[in-house]
DNA sequence: GCGACAG
DNA sequence: ATCTTGTCGC
């Protein structure tokens, strides 16, 4: 991040302040609350990719798969020009727009396919302010949401500590757990061991309209790997784009 | 100077 | 995010 991007900074606080107040934490859907989620038959999965000399081409990705099943119902990649720079704590003014848009082609262009419930690759609630890409993302789409992060982001308290590293040691098999608590005392998230072939956690935390009960559960469901397959598919088919579509070049 | 820094 | 292939193991 260059200077003078304190003004932009400023602002962006105050836009997530003000989206934060739409934020709705809590189960809101049929389905969240019976047993197997029955009544849930589509979730979506979104990411974006990049060339590796370029700052401002990427690929946006959205994908749409059956529940349980995981199969493909619906894919669609695009490129785009990003306009803004990513700033740490900031990453939802640079990803959130493009990934509305394909949002908004997918309400157009077939509504039926709409997902129920959308996996983010970033962090929810899980975030500097409380409200990372998945929130963002969740509010101005009024979709359910849940945030997946690949890496712990340290924040608010939560560190990689010694007791962090025992706490990852003790989950020993998929589904296990550890809650990721502020120093407020407040529950911002959970480590979830998602297979049992990875013992590197993933850090699940709410996005829009899901408990964090709720989210975790569902995520787990839906992790034939570490990753859950919505947010997979849509990191494979978004480099797969790459790959044809701008071939590696020896110059640059 | 060193470590952090979602993607 | 991206830079990067093969390799060891189940």
């Amino acid at each position: 991040m260059g200077d003078g991007d304190e003004e932009l900074v400023r602002r962006w606080e105050r836009e997530q302040e003000c989206l934060k107040q739409r934020l709705v934490e809590e189960d809101t859907e049929a389905w969240q609350k019976n047993p197997n989620f029955s009544g849930l038959h589509r979730v979506g999965g979104v990411d974006l990719s990049f060339i590796k000399g370029d700052e401002v081409s990427a690929c946006a990705q959205l994908v749409v798969l059956s529940y349980p099943d995981m199969e493909l119902l619906y894919e669609c990649s695009e490129m785009v020009t990003l306009s803004a720079p990513y700033i740490a704590g900031f990453l939802a003014f640079r990803e959130a727009p493009p990934l509305l848009q394909l949002l908004q082609r997918l309400e157009r262009e077939q509504p039926s396919l709409m997902p129920q419930v959308l996996f983010v690759d970033g962090n929810g609630l899980f975030h500097y302010r409380e409200f990372g890409l998945a929130c963002h993302l969740g509010v101005l789409s009024d979709l359910p949401c849940v945030g997946v992060a690949k890496n712990l982001l340290q924040v608010q308290g939560v560190a990689k500590t010694d007791e962090h590293l025992s706490q990852i040691s003790a989950l020993k098999k998929a589904g296990d757990t550890f809650p990721l608590t502020a120093a407020s005392g407040r529950t911002l998230g959970q480590a979830l061991r998602s297979s049992n072939s990875s013992t590197k956690p993933i850090y699940v935390s709410v996005g829009h309209r899901i408990s964090l009960d709720t989210a975790v559960h569902l995520t787990h469901s839906c992790c034939r790997y570490r990753v859950p397959e919505p947010i997979r598919q849509a990191d494979m088919r978004s480099r797969e784009y790459l790959r044809t579509h701008f071939p590696p070049t020896s110059s640059e």
